[in-house]
Formats: C-alpha cells, structure tokens, sequence
DNA sequence: ACCGCCTTTTAAACCGGTTCAAGTCCCGGT
DNA sequence: ACCGGGACTTGAACCGGTTTAAAAGGCGGT
C-alpha cells in the first residue's frame, strides 16, 4: 500500500508549486486555465485528496459540526427524534463535505463534554437540543466562544441563535378537538419539567382548556417515558372524576397509558380518549390507532444545520421558525361517553 | 477572546524546549519529576490542551472512528439499536477521548461514502453493520486499508474481524417455547432477505421447525417495517389453513401484525399466539404484552468499539461472539387454540 | 530600450503539535 | 585529572496543507 500522494506530488507532477495546486484547489482566481488543467488531471492521476488534518491545522477549521445527546443510556432509544433529526443535518452538512461529530454524555456530564468538544476544536460548532430551564449551556457555548444553535427552546432574552418549532398550535388544536368531541375533563400526563418543550407543551393544554371555558385540569408527570405513562394514567383513572381524555407528551407515554387503560377494562375511544405527540412509526399500529401530533424531525434537522453552517460562517444566522406540527386524528379521540354510562 | 494558547506558550511559561512538554503531555519517561510539574502546572495556569487537528497531522491518527448508517431516513427512527449500539460505542472510545463520526447515507451511496471517509482520513477506522449477502464493504475496506470490524454478520471466509451475536438459539427458542404450548402451524414474518442478521433469524425459524418434526412453515417478507408487518399478518391470516403462531423478524411489523390480528376479530393470545424480536420499550405495553428476543444493543456497541480500537492500534484483533440473546416471555403467546375452535 | 502595469507563479512562513538525533550535565570510577 | 555512561533536555525536521509578499513574465506605450 503506497504512501498516499501530498500536494507536493501533485505539484511535482504538474511541474508548479505547491501553492499553486493549493490555489486550483479551492478555485482560487488568478490562475492560467491550462495550468488548472494540469493541475487537475496530475491530481486526478495520482488520486489525490486533500487530507482533512492539514487543512484543519492551517484554516482553524474542523468541518465538523457537533451533537450532544445527554440522555440516559435507557431512553437514547426510545425517542424516535434524534435519528431523524440528524439524517436532516446530515444531508444539509455533507453537501460541503462536512461531518456529524456525535458525542453521548450522562446528563449530568453535559457541560464536561461540551468543554471538551470545544478545547479539542474537534467541531466548529455544536447544536443545543433539549433545553432545559436555567440551562447553562447557552452560557457556556457564548464562554467558550462556540458557535451553537438553539434547537426547539424558546428563549426569547438569550442572544442564541434558535430554530423553534412552536409545539403550542398543535396542542392547543389537540385540545378543541377534544372540546368539540365534548370532553370536559382532559388530564394531561407531561414530560419533565425541566425541558422547555415538555412544560411548553403543558402550558399548552393548560392554555386551551381556559380558551374553551373548562376549569383547570389534572396534569401528572409521566416522564416522557413508557413506565411513567402507564403509573401517571393509573393515577388518572383512579381519581374519583377520572378524566374522559387524557394528552400525552410523547407517543412512548400515550401508548402505555392505552394499555393501562385497556387492563382496566375500559374501550377506547369509547371510555377514553387518548393523544400522544410524536408520530411514531408505531402510533398507525395500535389499537386502536393513535391521535397524536406529528412534527418534521428532519426539517428540524435540516434548518438547524443551516443555520449553524450560517453561524460558523458569518458569526450570525436569523432565527427560524418551522411550520407547526400538525395533528393526526386516529381512532384513540371519540366522542365522550355519555354522563353516567360507566 | 485571547488566543488560545499552545504548545510553545506552555514552553516559554515553564522555561522548557517543546519536545519537553510534548513528552510531559504524554507521559513519555526520561524527564525529570520536577520538570514534569512545572510543566503541568504552566499548562494548567494557561488552560492549554493540545490541538486535535496538529496531532492528527503529525501523528497521522484521527482519533475518531466512523459509522455510517444506511437506512432509508424514514426507517431510521424506528430502530432502537442503532441510538443504544451509538451509546455502547461512546462509552468505550470517549475513555481515551476518541470520537465518534455519524454518517448516513442512502442505502445506494454507502460505498461512496465510506471512501470519502477514507480518503479524507477522518476516521481511523469503521464499523461495518447491517451487512448484506455479497456486500461490497469488506473488499473496500480491505482495498482501503480502512481498519473494520464487521458487526452482526457471520462470515466465516471474511478475514474481517468480527463481532457477533448468534440470533438462531434465541429463535429456535422461540420457536420451541411456541411447539411446547401446542402450535404445530408457526409462520413466519421475515426482514429483508439481503440482511446477513435477517436471513439468519428465518433460517433458525426454519431449522427449529425440522427440529420439532414439524413440515416446513410458510415464511412472507415483513421488510422489518410496520407496514411490511401488516401485510404479511393479513396474507398469512387468509390462507385456507391459518397460522396459530407467528414468529416476526422485529417488533416492530410484530405490533403491526397484532393489531391486524386483532382488527380481524382474533383475541390474542387464544386465537393467535405473536413473538417479536428485538424487545422495543413499547413491547411492555402493547396489549397482550410482546413476548420477544432480547439482545444487548449497548454492550454490541462496547464490544464493537473495543475491537475496532484493538484492530487500529494493533493491526488485528479476535473475533468477539456476544452471549446470545434471550427469550422474554409475555402475554402474546399462549396455549394452541383447540382444534376447531375457530 | 525602458518603464509601468497586469497576470501568473512561487518561496517561505505558518498552523501546532511529534519525534529523533544530538547535545548537555553530572557523577562515580580509575 | 580524565573518561564513560546514564539521566535529561533540546534543536530542528516533519506532518500536509494555506497564505502572504514578492518575484517573474508578458505586453503595450513612449
């Protein structure tokens, strides 16, 4: 297996300097079309490629964007987002040839892996996913000097450039949808608190059942998680006005609060009606199928790479607002029981 | 925001020549204790951490490994294994401050994306999964002089070290765990027949059924899809002699297939006795609950990530055989309905 | 023939580390 | 007083690109 070839191989075969290949190579202007010529066939002959480190030791540039999934190792999983979302950074980024650094951390070593990331200059700038109330990674990156996008937080006083989706809409929607099948009393089962979009979208229904005139409904925490779900909806049902619908914050909760629902005996949507939020390539599989919210992961994707390649750029990027997450009706909504039937 | 410092600041603050602190930083022998810390605490005070890039270059290692994951992006989200063998991966490599590079591709592109990766030496090596009958990847990886490890796939003339989890035991448990409870009509619902792992599992299903003296089942394509899984219930449903059992290639066409089940009317498990495999968190919560096979995703992952790192740094490694994966017995299986009951 | 100017090309410094061959010191042995 | 050798240290080359300042070449004008 040969040495691979330099750009001094390159230059020694086309008969210039070296800083003349480097000058092809990035289309330069100001030189001779047939010296280009040369150049780029010698180059092509011997099969040449820029290497990578080089480059970044002499430009200062990585041409790596980074990610940080902090979750606990048991939920990375469960949560059908983060593939989707990077296969959307991934067709944005790869177009310039650039890479997906993918770090996992304990939440609790966050901040640690960020530093990390940042003294190694590994990426050139990093996304902030699951922002959570007095997260200190918008301080961190703005310390750091690292370019980062915001993804999915509303912070309206950071100077963070953000790509929000605005979960409210939809879940506003979920709730008069379940208004005008007649429900009075829809429960919530949320997501941790901590997380701007989980109590985003607490507030949400919270929101919506004011619009409608209801009293205040019962939210639970459920952990955006299976068991979560399952223990908060039991809760539910055993409070002595049970719910008639029940909103989940993820479709992971929804559906294990359906089984818990369905082990009690009760029919949906005929007892109960349940929405989750996600769309997961599960929700048309239940039974019965779910009503739930669905959003564009790889959108998210795509506009957070974007806008992060902006950043990295130009040093400031417009915040970006997506298309709101729509709602898709299956058959766990129906309309609420008739007063006193159970 | 000063300059960030290097390796000649460490130097110039400490009163030493820079080989001095490059040896110190890697703690080479042969400099004196007193040295040492002077240099240590003159690199502590200036916050200095050596440049990746400059070490890449001049250590020709990059000190990431890559996966290149080639899904088609709507199939991405519904697999669990692949964010649990990314967390496994982690937690070895981040040890010795290695990363991690994430590229997707289109299921076409791969060859060409692992020759970027290659050829940009971005990575120091690569994991080779969801291997295929005839795939290309280990001739390029050997013609690349790319160290690989092959996960999953058994390829007894590959001379590519591998990483293996034998899924037939498993299976044909399954398969007898089904037979012991009195079905003698096990179908079977197969994922694509080019995945090496997906082959493997209908074989074992075939093999476990001659095992049990029973005649050969009737195995249709689920493509490892929901949909896919539907499909292929409602079809094997219609034959003039339906299936008690089924046997899924994942959970997820499993799920699919009960509620197809259970939309036709059949309760499960009397009617129609359902195994998966993978053991998704929904598989819990399903009702009935998802008898299924269990692996270990993350410790795949660990072990992949130890070989692969043993393979860079030696040039050779042994092949790993995971310890199998286990049967998780729940509600979706059951006893034979008697004959004519239906 | 000389000059200024524009285009094209290049030498050399630089990015920030690693590494090897060649010092420098110091000490004990003769 | 001189020598050999071990323990430390260092100068300088090197990794493979990019970039700047300056040189070289060509050409029309006077």
């Amino acid at each position: 297996m040969a040495r691979r070839p330099t750009i001094a191989d390159v230059a020694e075969l086309a008969g210039v300097s070296r800083a003349t290949v480097s000058f092809v190579l990035n289309n330069r202007p100001g030189v001779a079309l047939a010296t280009q010529e040369r150049v780029r066939s010698a180059a092509e002959k011997l099969g040449w490629t820029p290497s990578r480190s080089a480059r970044a030791l002499s430009t200062g540039r990585a041409r790596a964007v980074g990610l940080v999934l902090a979750r606990e190792p048991e939920l990375i999983g469960t949560d059908p987002f983060y593939p989707a979302f990077m296969a959307g950074i991934e067709s944005v980024i790869s177009e310039t040839g650039d890479g997906l650094m993918l770090q996992m951390s304990r939440p609790g070593d966050e901040v640690e892996t960020y530093r990390r990331l940042a003294a190694d200059r590994r990426v050139d700038g990093v996304f902030l996913t699951d922002l959570r109330l007095d997260d200190p990674r918008p301080g961190l990156v703005a310390e750091l000097g690292l370019p980062a996008i915001a993804v999915g937080g509303i912070e309206s006083d950071r100077d963070l450039p953000t790509v929000n989706l605005d979960d409210r809409p939809v879940v506003r929607n979920a709730v008069r949808h379940l208004v005008e099948l007649g429900h009075r009393n829809i429960a919530y089962v949320a997501g941790p608190e901590e997380f701007v979009h989980a109590r985003r979208r607490r507030e949400a229904w919270a929101d919506a059942l004011a619009e409608a005139g209801l009293p205040r409904g019962t939210s639970l925490p459920g952990g955006f998680t299976a068991e979560g779900g399952a223990r908060a909806t039991r809760a539910l049902l055993d409070l002595p006005t049970p719910p008639t619908a029940i909103v989940y914050g993820n479709d992971l909760s929804a559906t294990a609060g359906m089984a818990v629902a369905q082990d009690a005996g009760l029919r949906l949507p005929d007892d109960l009606s349940v929405v989750g939020f996600d769309d997961v390539p599960l929700a048309s599989w239940t039974s019965p199928t779910l009503t739930t919210c669905r959003a564009n992961p790889v959108l998210w994707g795509r506009a957070a790479a974007q806008a992060l390649v902006e950043m990295i750029e130009h040093g400031t990027t417009a915040d970006v607002e997506l298309d709101p997450a729509t709602l898709v009706i299956r058959g766990s909504t129906g309309p609420v029981p008739v007063r006193g039937s159970r």
